[in-house]
DNA sequence: ACGATAATGGACAGTGTGTAGATTATCTCT
DNA sequence: AGAGATAATCTACACACTGTCCATTATCGT
């Protein structure tokens, strides 16, 4: 009856950051489709039978892996966003508080896990679990907010939300393909200037005049 | 020596449609791990020993589909920007030569393929592909003109267009998942105006005050 | 209708899978 | 340090999937 909620044996633990580890590399030179258990075991060292007593197959210790990283992320996400803080910086237009660092912060301590799987050779379950949540973040976080201000949005806010945690995701993958060249705070605030002041900013041109222009969005 | 050049025999052309099919359908079902080649011939209904006259394994029938629709997205967007008329617009001002739907229009002539293999069921191959080459697109077809014309970038233009590229690919997924509400010529233009007016603006708020910042990247 | 080409059915060895039981090695706890 | 618990290993097995072959049948283009 033990849920494993107490730290495992120390076997345990062992073998599960082998099987792990070889898991990654492994991905990285074959993609996940092509790796048989027998891989990772001889990569980890590892009897294939012991592989069985962890996890029913490699898909589990994918998944197992990924919910892992995953709630972390969640955990840290949550714990930094303070919804009062949030608000009052945006009615006092304080927006130095979106230069949040903490999910690039996030991302290079886990630089390896999120270098492999939102590569080509990755998992596309991994990209989307990541993305949506980005994407419900910025929505609950920030859209919500806003429209609570009595504010009309003039695109549909599920859009844009989706669009910000798209563009993390772009943003997260060039940032660790180069080699990492800007520190986490670096990116948070370009990332943040990126979408606060628009492509146009950006290239180092003048923000161009908004035409007037209402939600085309939201029909049916 | 028949390279394939030719149109093929009916029976090859209806084969290969069949098997195509069922790979899709199969992906929905499964996710294209789980997916055995008899799973395809079944469905396709087709003799196993067929599959293995037009390709090597289901990599090759997933790789070879995909790359006809890259090849055909890849066309239609060379096709669309013209250099000139697009310096032209730059220069001027006229910025509606950005609401180009040409890709959204391509995504809805492949609404099936897109929404598999964007999904979490689908590849992580299909969807850096695309969005390095929309990344691609971007930093060729805009940042660099916008470069010549002498402007000095305030963020990283690898970076924005990675970011504009990835920002796509989570408006398309989100577009697709709602089914599609929305024509490709409205979602063009929404991304356009996000991309250019930014987040604050989207939401209804007043465009925010770049505070004075020089490019904080491109070390090394 | 004829020659060319594709599709089929069946069989093959080879590889990976997931399970089980008996045995050995290593942990945890006192 | 030693006893009892638990993990890891070894071996073997039945099963599914793979990729290839060949003889035969069906369908194509002209």
């Amino acid at each position: 009856m033990n849920h494993d909620d107490e730290k495992p044996d120390r076997r345990k633990r062992r073998t599960r950051a082998l099987l792990r580890q070889a898991l990654m590399a492994l991905i990285v030179e074959k993609g996940f489709d092509a790796i048989s258990v027998q891989d990772i075991t001889d990569r980890a060292d590892v009897s294939r039978a012991t592989f069985y007593l962890h996890y029913a197959d490699k898909e589990e210790l994918l998944t197992r892996s990924m919910r892992e990283v995953y709630d972390e992320l969640v955990e840290t996400a949550e714990k930094q966003l303070d919804d009062e803080v949030f608000a009052a910086a945006l009615l006092h237009g304080d927006h130095s508080t979106f230069y949040d660092a903490t999910d690039f912060q996030h991302v290079v301590e886990h630089e390896e896990f999120y270098r492999v799987l939102l590569s080509e050779k990755g998992v596309a379950a991994f990209t989307v679990m990541v993305r949506d949540y980005l994407a419900k973040l910025v929505q609950e976080q920030v859209c919500l907010p806003v429209s609570a201000g009595g504010t009309a949005a003039r695109l549909p806010p599920e859009m844009v939300a989706h669009a910000v945690a798209g563009a993390e995701i772009g943003v997260i993958s060039w940032w660790l393909n180069q080699g990492r060249h800007h520190t986490p705070e670096d990116m948070a605030k370009m990332f943040y200037q990126l979408n606060a002041f628009g492509f146009w900013w950006a290239m180092g041109l003048d923000i161009p005049a908004p035409t007037a222009n209402p939600d085309p969005g939201a029909p049916g």
